[in-house]
DNA sequence: TGATGAGATGACAACGTTGTCGTCTTATTG
DNA sequence: CAATAAGACGACAACGTTGTCATCTCATCA
């Protein structure tokens, strides 16, 4: 069905080598003998395979695999659009994959991904063992992971969020304005970011000499309705905490909705920024970051593995900013 | 670098052609044999080249590409989401590219995405000509278009929204709560939405026996910025409207931000549901549809497309659905 | 015991392209 | 005018896989 370079030689009179000259723009073509080549790659409607091409040129596909846990998430899918701006400018396609943060499903993509030939990974992992990936590695297959880091076998670069210094940052907003009592919801324990920004939870209150009331601290929530129904646990309690500091935009969402529907003034900050975060009743502030930015500095990376580099695997922290918007700077009750 | 199955096969002293037997499931291979196989190729570490096999194999590469304007704007991300459900149940990739609405990059995308030898293609359009993919098409790559349709020359899928509907339904819903005066803002006329939906308005203006009043329409603003200003001259006219109907999101958040600045008690409704609609100071009425669904609608076509069945070009237009949540709802003055 | 056939395995070509090298034409030079 | 070189072009192999067909090994049976 579809012409070959074969067909369009038979066509133009020529031989296929030099279509395949013409095709790539190589020198050593009389401009005639071009003209009719190209005149019966119009006329064929010609496209150059690129399968056949990458087979024989046997290295680069010009493609990277993106393995996210789900871009229907603005999360995420910011950071396909910073990997996408990267692998655009180097004239790379992006594959992707949802993963759906399920451990199994994640190594079947990065498989087939391998199986496809990419010339390099970009991993949000969600499995906790990547050891199936040395010898993707071994095999010269360029591997990049973004907010969460593989456990220590793994030789990768990696780009993160300073999660620590943001949630201390933002929980030590709270107790500038003169919260003791303040709540933390985090994530499940088993993901690495929810670990850490609860780390720096920890640590703020350490530092300001408040001691860890771990009847604040509800980890777990994994979404919006989780998280409210926590948050209203929280406020129900004979002693409830005057500021909340959440660990992501879900759980952001579902403690801004317990604490409206209890029409309480809990001071709120949340680590992600989310659009309309400043349109809301109450404006929230938060501990802001630049998913795109991580996109685009793991895509950095991975390009330069790529064309060869041989650093030592990298370890990027993106910083993050603490946006005072309102809900944020009510003061304890 | 890589193993080939000539390594495996040299390593387990059998034939090339065993070993593929082996990677393949296929039958007739004697356990023994099969095991010493496997055993060389978990040493070695081997991946079968999915590049070759779709050379060799002639036809599927398994894998479809998706044009889109942004991943980074939750429209197209869940569009994306909808594709990708659909592709993994295929067991197909999805191969995606950003257009950022400007034709000469969603062709090259096109383009490229042939040469890649991709199964088929999902795009939503920005270019306004596409002739140019009518060879792509006549050489089997199947296509079905989304949100927006192809020109009437290009004879292939498209999954629209119900848009003339739901506009008409949201403005209706203005009209039944006594408004007379109600404002329309439209995106670039250019864009195939804005005018089905400024189509919609008219409609139901038409339809109650209101005369449209073009100094209450604004076509034009694109952003956020835009729609806001347009919103606040609106508001500042001698003889403001009560209610303002927006054309998407973007234009709805804009409305919003001039409405709550002045102060204001304009009723409005706004095409596109977005996340926190519910949550703002004033939760706002709009008329939702269903991205993911567009998504996977239109990769489903696609996959009978692909599976080569012969139907002539489906128009499939998805429901809208009006969400009522105050904005809407309050008198004119 | 030799014919028969089923099952296991291998040799080879082909997919569409590009790198290498050889051949042929034409212009240049002594 | 013959020698030479540069330029244009073509023949062929190879990339890693799979489909086709041939071959080989046994167990079975008349």
């Amino acid at each position: 069905m579809r012409p070959t370079m074969r067909d369009v030689a038979r066509r133009a009179g020529v031989s296929l080598k030099t279509v395949s000259r013409v095709v790539n723009g190589e020198v050593g073509v009389r401009p005639d003998t071009a003209e009719k080549v190209n005149d019966a790659i119009a006329a064929l409607g010609f496209r150059r395979n690129d399968i056949a091409r990458a087979l024989r040129g046997g290295k680069r596909t010009r493609s990277l695999g993106l393995v996210i846990k789900d871009v229907a998430n603005p999360f995420y899918s910011q950071i396909a659009r910073g990997v996408e701006e990267v692998a655009r400018a180097h004239d790379l396609f992006v594959i992707s994959g949802c993963s759906d943060e399920d451990p199994a499903r994640e190594r079947h993509l990065i498989r087939s991904l391998c199986e496809r030939r990419v010339d390099g990974l970009l991993v949000v992992p969600s499995a906790a063992d990547h050891r199936y990936l040395i010898p993707e590695l071994k095999m010269g297959t360029a591997a990049v992971f973004m907010d969460r880091p593989p456990e220590e076998a793994i030789q990768a670069d990696v780009v993160l969020i300073d999660n620590v210094g943001g949630a201390r940052a933002g929980v030590e907003h709270l107790i500038a304005h003169g919260h003791r009592r303040i709540a933390c919801l985090a994530d499940l324990p088993g993901i690495f970011t929810a670990r850490e920004r609860r780390r720096g939870y920890d640590e703020a209150l350490l530092a300001h000499g408040i001691a860890v009331d771990e009847s604040l601290v509800r980890l777990g929530p994994h979404d919006v309705a989780g998280a409210e129904a926590a948050t209203a646990e929280l406020l129900a309690l004979g002693d409830p905490p005057t500021a909340v500091f959440t660990g992501n935009n879900r759980l952001t969402i579902g403690a801004l909705r317990a604490i409206q529907a209890a029409g309480s003034r809990t001071a709120l900050v949340g680590f992600d920024d989310f659009e309309l975060a400043d349109m809301l009743a109450t404006p929230v502030t938060v501990v802001a970051h630049y998913p795109a930015e991580m996109g685009r500095r793991a895509a950095e990376l991975l390009c330069r593995r790529m064309d060869g580099e041989d650093l030592p695997p990298q370890r990027v922290l993106l910083p993050t900013r603490l946006i005072v918007r309102g809900s944020g700077e009510s003061p304890p009750l």
